[in-house]
RNA sequence: GGAGAGGUGGCAGAGCGGUCGAAUGCGGCGGUCUUGAAAACCGUUGAGGGUUGAUCCCCUCCCAGGGUUCGAAUCCCUGCCUCUCCA
């Protein structure tokens, strides 16, 4: 959500800013609400005075033993008109509400212009790519070889996008997540926290997710409140929700592991092959509450996080400042990580980190005391995924592969292999 | 699954349908006293919104949503949540 008070400050600012979203904001049609807005809840607000100090009058001349019967036929009238009013003022402002929540945040000045990935600007670039003396297997043929991937087992029991792993690659994909934990925990002084994998409406417009993007969630058929979670970022950042935290205690630093769950509506014969794109798949969420201040530093801090876990597995990677198409909705900024594929010869997304500002907080009512002004001032938020484990399963498999088809254990996974160094 | 109790300000805890945004205690903040601190005493202390140049002022909020009433924290209905007892 935007600020309110920049629609009626500086609308032409807003306005252009939108358009290099693409977004085309009607002014119109939103000043002519607005307008409405104002006039009738100065309205509804005299008629609701007008009753309390009819109310409290009618009090006093019943506390004196006065006969109040002509104080209430007075008043008979009011009654209907300020239910009316009040009616009025509650539709405008629901219109309102959803013509607020459905506008993108606004992005950062050093977001590049851009209307397709292709758009994207490449940060930086770090680790060398593997050279392999024979032909490169993708993580399909690897893990079926293997007999530790089985996506004709995972579309018996659910359905398409859902694989079952076994014995070393379930294993192996257990390990990475650990040595993210340990990692974000030890080493970046993140809090560990376990959290519901089904949320409800509230959370997901806290998040932005909803309304607009109902589509890409998979809904509990027995009790419509409740979806399945896209990414730990909703539970995590619903913690803050209604919350006015203490300057002191900032900022908060959560991470989480948790499966996630998308629909994948818009993705139709995209990815079909292999774990790229699933319904289901486990990531590590590092997310950060912090003081406005703070949040652009914050933001790089908190990327260079999820980079250490790329480092340490040895992965190429590389680091893309996304354009101002492809920056999600609630988001001001984003990084995306992209590791290397060798079987793709491509660069793929493994991580995507995000600074909200304080889109996210005012759906939330996140707020902070700031002992300046001594008043509640929203936060900002940040997170990322620290990594995508799945994903960074496939670029083990497939940077570690030898020409036998055996994948040989990053030297940084050993630790959670009991003693296993090579698959296969 | 059955029976009951309850959800009030940062916390604890009052609140005959009529100056109740809400007693009181604790905590927080400011002050007096003190060499300093503690204690004691005095004062202060919720959030959102409207209006305004800024104050004043006004509105909303006592779990959520409806209802009764001139008037609801207080009465009625529904939902959510918490607790106790029984199975």
């Amino acid at each position: 959500m935007l600020d309110p008070r920049l629609f009626r400050t500086e609308l032409d600012f807003v306005v252009a800013q939108l358009a290099r979203r693409n977004f085309a904001f009607d002014a119109t049609a939103y000043a002519t609400l607005e307008a409405r807005r104002k006039d009738v809840q100065v309205k509804t607000q005299a008629l609701q005075n007008q009753r309390n100090s009819n109310a409290k009058a009618i009090g006093q001349a019943k506390a004196k033993g006065e006969d109040v019967q002509p104080l209430l036929d007075q008043v008979a009238e009011l009654g209907d008109a300020l239910k009316a009013a009040e009616t009025e003022l509650t539709s405008i402002q629901t219109d309102m509400d959803s013509l607020m929540s459905s506008i993108p945040n606004i992005l950062d000045e050093v977001v590049p212009e851009g209307k397709s990935e292709d758009a994207n600007v490449e940060v930086s670039r770090w680790g060398e790519l593997p050279e392999f003396d024979f032909a490169a297997k993708d993580h399909v043929d690897l893990g079926m070889h293997l007999q530790g991937m089985d996506f004709e087992l995972g579309a018996k029991i659910a359905g398409t996008r859902f694989v079952v792993l076994n014995g070393g690659l379930a294993r192996l994909q257990r390990a990475i997540i650990q040595l993210m934990l340990d990692t974000h925990t030890d080493e970046h002084g993140y809090n560990e926290v376990y959290v519901p994998f089904l949320v409800n409406t509230e959370s997901l417009r806290g998040t932005g997710q909803l309304p607009k993007f109902e589509d890409d969630l998979f809904k509990a058929h027995s009790n419509p409140d409740l979806y399945l979670i896209p990414t730990a970022e909703v539970p995590v950042t619903n913690i803050v929700r209604d919350v006015i935290i203490d300057a002191k205690d900032l900022p908060l630093k959560f991470v989480c592991h948790s499966p996630c769950f998308r629909s994948e509506a818009g993705a139709y014969g995209r990815d079909v092959r292999g774990m790229i794109r699933q319904h289901q798949f486990e990531k590590v969420e590092i997310v950060q509450i912090v003081k406005p201040e703070d949040s652009a530093r914050v933001h790089e801090e908190l990327t260079l996080h999820a980079e250490v876990i790329l480092k340490k597995l040895n992965l190429p990677y590389r680091k893309m400042l996304l354009c101002a198409d492809d920056t999600g909705f609630s988001s001001a900024k984003t990084y995306d990580l992209e590791v290397w594929l060798p079987a793709q010869g491509a660069y793929r997304e493994i991580s995507s980190c995000s600074n909200f500002k304080d889109f996210q907080a005012r759906r939330l009512q996140a707020r902070w005391r700031n002992p300046e002004t001594g008043k509640p001032e929203l936060v900002h938020t940040i997170n990322g995924s620290g990594l995508a484990a799945g994903r960074t399963l496939i670029a083990v498999m497939e940077n570690y592969q030898d020409a036998e088809g055996h994948i040989h254990i990053p030297e940084a996974l050993l630790p959670y292999m009991g003693g296993l160094t090579v698959i296969g």
